[in-house]
DNA sequence: CAGTGGTCTAGACCACCAG
DNA sequence: TGGTGGTCTAGACCACTGC
């Protein structure tokens, strides 16, 4: 009772859940439409819907109009990533979080830059470098590049106070783009920023980011030795 | 019309989306009741709910009972993986996909692997090495502790044919579990599998899966030189 | 064309929790 | 303790698409 009645779209789902891990339902079969299942269920078929949508949602199932739902045959792994302003991420490990401008000028960014953001070889942006710090020790190194032109407000800005990155997440909140995660061997500038060897294996997260179809920002952020990015699925 | 009339909630989610976006709502602001938004955009109370739930999953919206909806003070950018078969993975960029069994033998794990697994010392557990290849080259190298007694079915499986991490997301396929992303140097056996010089940087992925509460297995994933794992937001 | 999922409605009851 | 979101229902219409 309690959370969830006996018809509760929950326990629906997890019903479903055990079939599939069961294998009363195969990968690749048919299951029985939303009509039915509501039936043999005893309740509404709104509610049978919202349960299968759950499913299919995390990958459970294939759905179709005419062609009916499906257990998915080759299922794929989600991993969601939660992805913290910066400054938060180190708060919340109980750490003291700081924050240092290495460089701020206005260029006209290289070849791959231009490309991945689609801006054309006139076009200046303004290129941010920044170290972030937790604890006093290098965690994070971001080099950005941003297109001010496309940013209203940017002007207020003052980057001593503020990282790029946290002014943008909050500012500009609903944006579209890509990100990729990648490893790379630190060398000079780099190795030096974050105070690591050369050679050192370094994870990096690169994102461009796109307010409908104008590129936005376009950011490398290297982070500190020994850096890991966790997700529960 | 067409899809969405005018009252269809992805219609809703747009015209709130573009509140926020606009800042007539700003981070952190009360924003009406769904009853009032029913009214207000002359739907059923069950069409507003169903958008605010939707801008909520994404991050967008905070949401509690009596409290209220809120705008997000501080987004969290949530970026999904798809993490497929790698097979499936290989397939798919049109190359071959090939498979080579390297080691696989029942031994104790080592103490961090039964920290993680939850494991006594007593517990031998199936230790599988392969190396998956694209075109006849390196992709990535699994290192795998399978805890075999607690699978049904198993020992219907020959390693030689099909690799330890398809069969199980296939026939185990309702699992939770952690990941973590890294980055590691390469060396000794590693760096010669994968025929990389040593040092070189890789991209790892570690998984520990369970289902319900026993550990099924932990696998650590390092990929070839230059492997970049990408996602939309 | 007809079967299936997708969605909307109007109304209802309830769980939660801030004040 | 009252306001708010969470959910369920019964019914309806529609969009998509395999046959």
């Amino acid at each position: 009772m309690a959370l969830s009645s006996a018809h509760s779209w929950q326990s629906l789902e997890d019903d479903i859940r055990q079939r599939i891990q069961s294998r009363e339902w195969l990968p690749g079969e048919l299951i029985p439409n939303e009509t039915d299942l509501a039936s043999e269920f005893g309740c509404a078929r709104a509610t049978v819907n919202r349960a299968l949508r759950s499913l299919a949602e995390q990958g459970f199932l294939d759905r179709k109009r005419k062609a009916g739902t499906r257990v998915t045959l080759h299922p794929v792994r989600r991993a969601t990533l939660h992805v913290p302003i910066i400054r938060k991420e180190i708060e919340e490990r109980n750490q003291d979080y700081s924050y240092a401008l290495i460089t701020s000028k206005s260029l006209i960014p290289p070849t791959d830059v231009r490309a991945r953001m689609k801006i054309d070889d006139k076009q200046k942006l303004l290129k941010v470098q920044a170290l972030h710090l937790a604890d006093g020790k290098p965690y994070v190194f971001e080099d950005r590049w941003v297109n001010v032109a496309a940013i209203s407000g940017w002007h207020m800005l003052d980057l001593n106070e503020m990282s790029a990155n946290e002014w943008l997440v909050v500012h500009i909140p609903l944006t579209t783009g890509t990100m990729t995660f990648s490893a790379i061997n630190a060398k000079g500038e780099t190795a030096n920023i974050l105070q690591v060897a050369e050679q050192t294996a370094l994870f990096v997260v690169e994102r461009t980011t796109w307010d409908n179809d104008v590129a936005i920002t376009d950011a490398q952020m290297i982070y500190a030795e020994g850096y890991r990015m966790r997700t529960s699925v």
